[in-house]
DNA sequence: CAAGGCTCCTGATAGC
DNA sequence: TGCTATCAGGAGCCTT
């Protein structure tokens, strides 16, 4: 499932491979891929034809190409299977090929490398998307302006991430997947910088001291960091890769998805509990269930 | 208004 | 063998 660091890989792919190319035409193979595009399929595809990409952007597990001189971006969302891949236009169709943009540089010959290459946006469970949004001065597409900046970002404020916790009723793995609060956090890097901090999942944060939110997101950024470094060693040149659905960085996973194995810290089973329609993986000794408390 | 829960979707897998 | 149930889960939207 892409979260942070596989976007950011994805981004750095479109940035190669992408970026101040032209666009050709646009083939929307399946409306739900544009459902947040209101105005329809057709009308993505219009306005999208004939504009030049630019550098692609990201906050948190979103990401954007903005169209240079128009004050708009096509907006992208991987969702939980979204791949947004760079292929030949001769390669043939992935099974959920969703959208499909031809660059008018593979209709001639000036194109160097990027030539002979299309983006396609292929998505098995469709819960990702793309669509063409107005920008704000600072190029952020208006529809994500309640996300919050993600702890990767230079400008991310530690300190007012402290008091939003101390100030909300709420838990802190809620809390760490609360994309207004802190963006890019999915399932599977809210339990690993959980298990690393040895903080258990419903523990409130209403008392967290200053120095155990700190603590906390240096986990965060440290695991989003180490998942980065390794998907920039699986890049392909061909592929602005990621292929979502798990894998280069499963070998380094301490607590999601091990259910049974024995705590890397401790030797104890790891546990699995049904949280908020999804799971959380913890070690019982080394993230203790807090008191309930008021 | 904040917090929590529901829902969209497809394919892999388990169980009978 | 072939069916049904379960699980994966981001985030907008609805309810409480």
């Amino acid at each position: 499932m892409p979260e942070l660091p596989e976007v950011e890989v994805v981004r750095r792919g479109l940035e190669r491979w992408v970026a101040h190319r032209a666009v050709a035409g646009v083939e929307v193979l399946h409306p739900r891929a544009v459902r947040r595009h209101t105005a329809g399929a057709d009308d993505f595809a219009h306005r999208l034809k004939g504009h030049r990409v630019g550098v692609a952007r990201r906050r948190g597990k979103y990401l954007w190409l903005p169209l240079e001189d128009s004050g708009q971006a096509v907006l992208a969302h991987l969702g939980m299977s979204g791949q947004l891949l760079v292929r030949p236009h001769e390669a043939p169709d992935e099974k959920h090929l969703r959208i499909r943009v031809r660059f008018a540089d593979t209709l001639t010959s000036a194109a160097g490398a990027a030539g002979g290459t299309e983006l396609r946006f292929v998505d098995q469970r469709t819960f990702g998307g793309l669509s063409l949004h107005d920008t704000s001065e600072d190029g952020l597409p208006d529809v994500i302006a309640h996300i919050a900046r993600d702890p990767l970002d230079p400008l991310f404020d530690d300190e007012a991430f402290h008091q939003a916790l101390r100030r909300k009723r709420t838990t802190v793995k809620r809390a760490l997947l609360d994309q207004s609060l802190i963006s890019g956090v999915g399932n599977i890097y809210a339990d690993e910088a959980l298990w690393r901090s040895r903080l258990h999942y419903d523990r409130p944060t209403a008392g967290f001291t200053r120095p155990r939110t700190l603590e906390l997101l240096g986990h965060v950024r440290d695991v989003m960091n180490a998942a980065l470094a390794v998907g920039g060693t699986s890049f392909d040149s061909l592929y602005v890769n990621v292929n979502g659905e798990s894998g280069y960085f499963d070998r380094s996973l301490d607590a999601y998805g091990r259910e049974g194995l024995p705590c890397k810290r401790c030797g104890t089973p790891m546990r699995r509990r049904p949280w908020m329609n999804r799971s959380s993986y913890f070690c019982p000794k080394c993230q203790r269930v807090p008191r309930a408390s008021s």
